[in-house]
RNA sequence: GGCCCCAUCGUUUAGCGGCCUAGGACGCUGCCCUUUCACGGCAGUAGCACGGGUUCGAAUCCCGUUGGGGUCACCA
């Protein structure tokens, strides 16, 4: 089989790269999608090239605004920002396909009157029959009919009140392209047939108004999804016509970017919450992370280090280097590259980025009064380094911000209660009374409580402290237990060391048998 | 079923003919550090799907097999 003489390929490497992301707005932002539009924006900033964003919300059955509002909060949340597009206006505005259909109208017509597109009046059911009654298997689908059409039988078609789909005419021969991501490939002569581009009711489809686009607007480079590539001769035959009635000069090169895995061997289903970017933008991921994880999923920056900046990204990043076998997503190691990236955050930056969450948890309200704020502050670099997700802060921080009388005790927290709680607190307290309040640091609180507990009980370290941690923040997990102290002040520490004692000594209060000896406090 | 894509530790990724008795990371296990949990440090666990070629030499190139995935709409 003979292949047709195409138009050139793009050539673009540099400043002259145009790529594209062209998300339809149908649901919330699946992290596969925003994987794509991050390695558009990355190879666009790599080669100092430009990115536009186009709407391809041309089935007005699924298409929602909410949906693109949040296609608009998940790029820039993640700080993935277009030169072209939607919301920035650019040369071939607008940029939202509902708002072209005169231009596709235009293109329609010249298509027409070259002979590319023409009339199909098959119907699904007819083709099935012609295909049955010609030993055609079925699967192979439409069998280019109505090519053979005289203006009689359209005129037949017409009388019966039959309108027309409009069909391109595709080569009769094999067509082949140099994926950037997967190298060469062939598609056979007769594995694309001429495919519907315009409904009977004249509304274009996404097969004739995604190429069109891209080539009005000079896209260079289309980086898309693995599920897209068996379409792409199609593409390519309609950019052969394209070319043919001047509306460009070439065609744009194609890299397709593997899968995003879920469970299993399944494409990541939007059904899934960890397709969900906004899940985890609310669990606490940062932009950071996230981006970084991300791009880990079918690219590496080096050999020995996964943990990597944006700006290292992009100065690094190049579409050839992508992996072509699907990648699946790993919540545990995202987490973990999110927890590098938060400790990698200044102080008061992460402090900063944690209150959102502590106002979602109730543990604080805007606006954040001083001291909340300074209390905040001090806490942050105590816990910066202990967590994976800036939703991990209510749990962590929330003891700080409440009163004594208002500490919750967990169930686990209580059960870990030693016998002598009820005299470890009673010393505990004995030795915090005698430090003035002007001197209650973590050092002197450290020394004294080792005296008082270590020296003076002959404890164990992880036994005298346990009850002290449950006293001050109900939990078994806390911040260390000495700054902790600090933080919250004497007044505040010892009424919490008290109220666990009384707690204990209640009937009923249920933390073991020995609570009776609580009551000495 | 036709066509297309893919194939290195459980997962992800390095590797683009000799540097590989295959490196990193996550996970898991053990130890250390330690005011809990983490963080950090150290050690360990575990992989080139299979079969043919090509070559002095193959994880790397070629062919086949197997396995997986995608796609075959008047959705995008």
């Amino acid at each position: 089989m003979s292949t047709t003489q195409l138009p050139p390929f793009s050539t673009a490497t540099g400043a002259d790269v145009r790529v594209r992301f062209c998300p339809s707005p149908t649901g919330t932002p699946h992290v596969g999608l925003i994987r794509t539009a991050l390695f558009n924006w990355a190879y666009a900033r790599h080669t100092g090239g430009k990115l536009v964003f186009r709407i391809e919300d041309t089935d007005a059955a699924r298409d929602s605004e909410e949906s693109y509002e949040q296609l608009i909060d998940a790029l820039t949340w993640l700080r993935i920002d277009w030169d072209e597009g939607v919301n920035v206006g650019g040369p071939h505005a607008p940029y939202r396909q509902s708002q072209r259909g005169d231009i596709y109208l235009e293109i329609i017509e010249k298509l027409k009157a070259s002979g590319h597109l023409y009339e199909s009046f098959s119907t699904a059911e007819e083709i099935d029959a012609r295909n049955e009654a010609n030993g055609r298997a079925k699967q192979l689908g439409y069998d280019n009919f109505d090519r053979g059409l005289t203006d009689a039988d359209r005129e037949r078609y017409r009388s019966e009140g039959r309108l027309p789909a409009l069909r391109l005419r595709v080569p009769d021969s094999e067509l082949s392209f140099d994926d950037l991501v997967r190298g060469p490939i062939t598609f056979p002569a007769g594995s694309f047939v001429d495919f519907v581009v315009v409904r009977p009711n004249g509304a274009p489809l996404y097969t004739f108004v995604n190429p069109v686009d891209d080539a009005l607007m000079g896209i260079t480079h289309v980086l898309r999804g693995e599920d897209l590539l068996s379409s792409t001769p199609r593409q390519i035959a309609l950019y052969d016509a394209l070319v043919d009635i001047g509306v460009t000069t070439f065609i744009p090169r194609f890299g397709h970017m593997p899968y995003v895995m879920g469970e299993g061997n399944k494409k990541l289903s939007k059904r899934d919450p960890e397709s969900n970017l906004f899940h985890h933008r609310d669990r606490g991921f940062i932009p950071e992370g996230l981006v970084n994880y991300l791009a880990l999923l079918g690219w590496s920056l080096t050999h020995d280090r996964d943990v990597f900046s944006i700006d290292e990204l992009v100065a690094a990043f190049d579409i050839v280097d992508v992996n072509p076998n699907p990648a699946r997503f790993d919540l545990k190691k995202a987490e973990s590259i999110n927890g590098d990236h938060i400790r990698l955050l200044a102080v008061d930056d992460f402090a900063a980025r944690v209150v959102p969450y502590l106002v979602d948890a109730g543990i604080l309200s805007l606006p954040v009064p001083d001291a909340q704020l300074a209390t905040l502050r001090e806490a942050a670099p105590l816990v910066q380094e202990r967590m994976a997700l800036l939703g991990e802060a209510p749990a962590m921080l929330g003891f700080l911000f409440q009163q004594a009388h208002a500490i919750d005790y967990q169930p686990d927290a209580l059960a870990s209660l030693p016998e002598n709680t009820g005299v470890i607190l009673a010393a505990a307290v004995g030795a915090l009374e005698l430090i003035e309040e002007t001197n209650f640091t973590h050092d002197r609180i450290k020394d004294d409580l080792a005296a008082a507990l270590i020296g003076g009980l002959g404890l164990k370290p992880r036994i005298a402290y346990g009850p002290l941690r449950v006293a001050l923040s109900g939990r078994k997990i806390s911040p260390p237990l000495f700054e902790s102290m600090q933080i919250l002040g004497k007044p505040e520490t010892v009424a919490r060391l008290v109220r666990l004692a009384e707690h204990r000594a209640e009937p009923g209060s249920g933390s073991g048998s020995a609570s009776a000896s609580g009551s000495e406090v």
